[in-house]
DNA sequence: AATTAAAAATGTAATCATTACAAATCTGAA
DNA sequence: TTCAGATTTGTAATGATTACATTTTTAATT
């Protein structure tokens, strides 16, 4: 099992301990958190953390790869410890965000683009919402 | 040749002076403007145009699926009237936005998912910026 | 052509996420 | 312990987007 600290190091970033804190926050709850999801949940027990370092943070985290900015929601960027090949869905009923299966994408003709990185959303209904649609 | 107007009442959207004037600027400029860019470029010739106008119309034609609303670009919503299937490039280089072909998916487990629409994204280098970089 | 009600456009003010920046604090090496 | 560099913090600024009330346009009807 992979700590934040581990992953910090893996990617030089000085674990500080908001940094560590932050990141611990994302692997323990994956439910994709925007950045005042982060600030509202670590302020009670980080009375000091400031919003600003939320956003400083998450941008060192994004900028070396350890965490991946989502903007499959017009609205706030949400983030996503699980830097794992995965493609996201967003129910157009609820707006809930979930995490789905990457397709095997056989990459069509990418004529001289260097491609280094693939996000996939999907848009859609969810299984939650299509039962309560029925009825 | 499809003109603004056959895709707006296509769509249900009445067509007024200012949606049309929009549509056609989105469909003679594949550039994936913003908001801001539309509005820059109409106004010269439409100088009552309003930028809640510009607003409005696009909420009003992504709504209605007649343009594309593009998240790419973390600092501002991109429009696009190609509505047919294709993905999208960013480099990472000079931010240019770059429309290339859509790969060919075999839709994973999509596990009770109603899918309705899908965005690919891709992030990395592009043809022009690789060769600056080589000598 | 005049009337009128609904739809659309407009301009201003408000909202809200994000960033800039300068000051305060922390850290780790010497 | 000292000190420079890194990090955090709080406040102010920025900038995209939306809310909203007013004005204008549209299309149907008299």
């Amino acid at each position: 099992m992979t700590t934040a600290i581990d992953i910090l190091n893996s990617h030089n970033i000085r674990p500080s301990v908001q940094r560590i804190a932050i990141l611990k926050y994302l692997l323990e709850h994956r439910i994709h958190p925007t950045v005042d999801d982060i600030y509202l949940a670590l302020n009670p027990t980080m009375p000091t953390l400031s919003k600003t370092t939320v956003y400083n943070v998450l941008r060192n985290l994004v900028e070396n790869g350890a965490v991946l900015a989502l903007t499959i929601d017009e609205k706030n960027v949400r983030y996503d410890a699980d830097t794992s090949s995965h493609a996201h869905f967003r129910c157009q009923s609820c707006g809930e965000l979930y995490d789905i299966e990457q397709p095997t994408m056989s990459d069509g003709n990418t004529s001289g683009f260097k491609i280094e990185n693939v996000h996939v959303y999907y848009w859609g209904k969810c299984p939650k919402c299509m039962k309560k649609e029925k009825p």
